[in-house]
DNA sequence: GTCCGGCCAGATCAAAACGGCATTGGACGG
DNA sequence: CCGTCCAATGCCGTTTTGATCTGGCCGGAC
């Protein structure tokens, strides 16, 4: 399971179109189809149903996709705090880890 | 940034040390190498200090940690409750997912 | 001062993953 | 039956990842 997978797959939930995610992820059709597949593969369940007018979240994915956008959200809270952490603040701000940040 | 590179940093920073944690992860120790400094290119600090007695963490790399053991976390529950819900549970279940569950 | 051991980083090559294009296959409406 | 819309697959080039080998850096032993 990478990031992407998880991108693409909240993408396609949104749309309910491959295609049209695809779009909207800058790639082709193929690529987002590959990828939620390999995704399902490797959690072991249908996420999604397809119908010949798009793909409808079953029961599983509707589950996933909750986790999957809280998931991306975490992954740039992590990159934003971090780099946060790494600016240097002047002295006597007012964040709580001023205090606890050693010279080097 | 890909969750193997979050996978490499947690275990980094248990290690404190490159080699080691390449063992604990099964490869070899450049690549664990380049994917943490990957990793510190993509969210633009550095999170560790290099030393000749391994790897530290800075103060990025501390606050980094907390998230990325969250998101790990959140990348397992979200398959295991996916799967949960893939899992056909016998008629009359306590879950309260299963009043909502199309015949499908 | 010199040698040795541990550790991280770079270069190079091979394998795997990924994406794009072209195409196929299924369903619906005219 | 044919055109349209959608997802899935085959094939190929590109990108990414990892393994191996090698070098540089520092501390300890003597």
């Amino acid at each position: 399971m990478s990031l992407s997978q998880i991108r693409y797959f909240v993408t396609v939930a949104e749309e309910g179109n491959v295609g049209r995610a695809a779009q909207r992820l800058y790639v082709a059709q193929p690529a987002v189809s590959r990828q939620i597949r390999a995704l399902e593969d490797e959690i072991g369940t249908r996420l999604f149903s397809r119908t010949p007018r798009g793909m409808t979240l079953l029961p599983p994915g509707r589950v996933f996709l909750d986790h999957a956008r809280a998931i991306l959200a975490a992954v740039d809270d992590a990159a934003d705090a971090a780099r946060a952490e790494g600016v240097t603040p002047p002295v006597g701000a007012s964040s709580p880890a001023a205090s606890r940040r050693p010279p080097g």
